[in-house]
DNA sequence: ATTGGCGATGTAAAGGTTTACATTTGGGGA
DNA sequence: TCCCCAAATGTAAACCTTTACATCGCCAAT
């Protein structure tokens, strides 16, 4: 017994000389036990210095006070912040939170998942877009469950995230604002559905300021720094290079600005380069970087009340929430160098 | 019920023709039941799906497979990644962890403390180095506990931190390797204990060098980034300019080389500046910073290591284990500028 | 003076385990 | 053939709650 003194509910209601079951209701519903019967149990309560043993209570009440999140990396900056929005939400409602790290291990998942089986989660939030396979009838009586940034590829569970398209929308609208007509964009092959929708954003920012598919340049990476560095090569490579890269993502961008200082290039002055998520060192390069704004303390709020209106009624619930990223104007975009 | 359908011990009892004691013993200890019997178990288990109830048995038991992580602010870089050693040596374990982020308010540090009270936690990491006063017979009969990075106050509890002597040693050694005599340090009157440790590295690196006091320069500031700008400020206002500034964290150096740009000096041609921590962002200063690197994972692990111990066998327990960090050499140092 | 009804309280079952103790079974030694 | 012992299994209590149902007392209405 963690707390081996700890009274009991017994306890209690042998000090306040009333049954167990009064005691019960004076805590959870007051309003059904007369006034001075009441105060005689806190009185007790104070005394003995009783908490509800949550075990017994929630085996009793058939449910749990506790809610798994599921990441495959928890020490990503981008995942902590996202978990004090979960935190904070959760707690408000009395709950509490336990974390899985998956590593990106299929067999972890599944290990994280008995937490499910065995009673002790009542609801999960998952960061990764997929469900462990293997063992069926697991995924088969999932709680309520929610997905954050990438729909769950396998579980029809609803799931909230950040609008790409809008994001990548602002982003180019500031380039072509600038001045840029001749934009490339740096996708992520790996990240697929953002990506794509990123680069939506981008052509209909292109197609609203009538920029002719000619003067498009879109490659694909695999959203690490060293592959921005490669697709900046690539870019090197053409006959017209582009004023500016749109990158699907910071690290992409910080490819792509380190290989452009490489080669004696100055950002802005020769180049303006945008990223996507904001991570804590974009504003510490050099130049910092204009970039978009991941909502991210937002998202894990809006994800955790999504989860608690599954818990309360299971139908009725959204299947994909958008929510829109800012803009982060620092200083890696300018004017186009006049030709 | 989470998982409405799930099958208790009971069905799978029924289906292998057994009493329920059975088929507890064939799980929790197989020899003590007949090989043809356990056959019989393991087979209905796979059919129905078997998982025990964690919340009965841990009743049952006393006892809870969670740890308590209690942090003042767990979307810190820093500490996520702590939270990776500490998630690793638990899970192998077969606990899960349970984090509380309390924002270093005592009213949630003392909500948190409730799911130790409701047996829901059979032990506790804490970040912060103060327990959260007002209920005292909460906080008397604590579980096995163990701090992390600072000692805890007013507990008397084991804790797992860095050697900050030993860290700060590296950085003025390098310092003085490369010809530096006149280094000043910029402490941390908010995180006195650190700050205090640090210094005395640098007091013992400057003695073993025979550098006189009258060539140290020791100022105070509180760990922020502006505390840095500030410190360099009252720098410049003396007589003599060290040649290198070592820094107690990293922010204070991000401080002192932004300042010492403003100005118009370059890092580490007229300035070498270390830090210490070794945040995300280190890497991608210009210049970079050299500085001292947290062992975070590993601080993690040991802690929870530690956490076990005490879990195992009350008695016997270190009281304080210091883990050396190691040195991050990058280009924010060079040889002092010839007078 | 009865009776009906209602508010307050108590009794006991149920939730799913583990395990001390009791019982059964089977085999070996006499 | 009988008895004893050990191994295997079963029975039931305990862990701590919550809550349906039963009971009790009391007041108001008849």
């Amino acid at each position: 017994m963690s707390n081996p003194n700890s009274a009991t509910i017994e306890d209690v209601a042998r000090l306040a000389e009333v049954s167990i079951a009064t005691v019960s209701r004076a805590i959870h519903s007051p309003e059904k036990v007369a006034k001075s019967t009441r105060q005689k149990v806190n009185q007790a309560i104070a005394i003995t210095g009783y908490t509800t043993n949550a075990l017994a209570r929630n085996l009793r009440l058939g449910r749990s006070n506790m809610i798994l999140v599921i990441a495959p990396d928890i020490g990503d900056p981008n995942f902590s912040s996202i978990l004090v929005g979960l935190e904070n939400e959760a707690r408000a409602r009395g709950y509490g939170i336990l974390i899985g790290h998956t590593q990106n291990d299929a067999q972890l998942g599944l290990e994280y998942l008995k937490f499910i089986n065995s009673n002790q989660a009542a609801g999960l939030i998952l960061f990764t877009g997929v469900l462990p396979y293997g063992h069926q009838d697991m995924v088969a009586n999932l709680p309520p469950s929610v997905g954050v940034f990438e729909p769950v590829f396998n579980g029809g569970i609803p799931y909230v995230g950040v609008d790409d398209v809008a994001g990548a929308r602002k982003a180019v609208d500031l380039l072509l604002s600038q001045g840029h007509r001749r934009i490339a964009f740096i996708g992520d092959a790996r990240n697929r559905l953002a990506s794509r929708r990123r680069r939506q954003g981008y052509s209909e920012g292109m197609d609203a300021a009538g920029v002719p598919e000619s003067q498009r340049i879109i490659l694909d990476g695999d959203g690490t720094v060293e592959s921005g560095r490669l697709a900046l090569e690539q870019l090197f490579m053409r006959d017209t290079l582009p004023t500016a890269m749109m990158c699907v993502n910071d690290l992409t961008a910080v490819g792509v600005i380190t290989g452009l200082s490489a080669r004696g290039y100055s950002v802005p002055a020769d180049f303006s380069v945008t990223g996507f998520d904001d991570v804590p060192q974009a504003g510490f390069l050099s130049p910092p970087l204009t970039t978009i704004r991941q909502p991210r303390s937002a998202i894990g709020k809006k994800a955790m009340t999504l989860l608690f209106d599954l818990l309360a009624n299971t139908e009725g619930a959204e299947t994909e929430i958008l929510l829109v990223p800012d803009l982060v104007v620092r200083e890696s975009v300018g004017p186009p160098r006049p030709q």
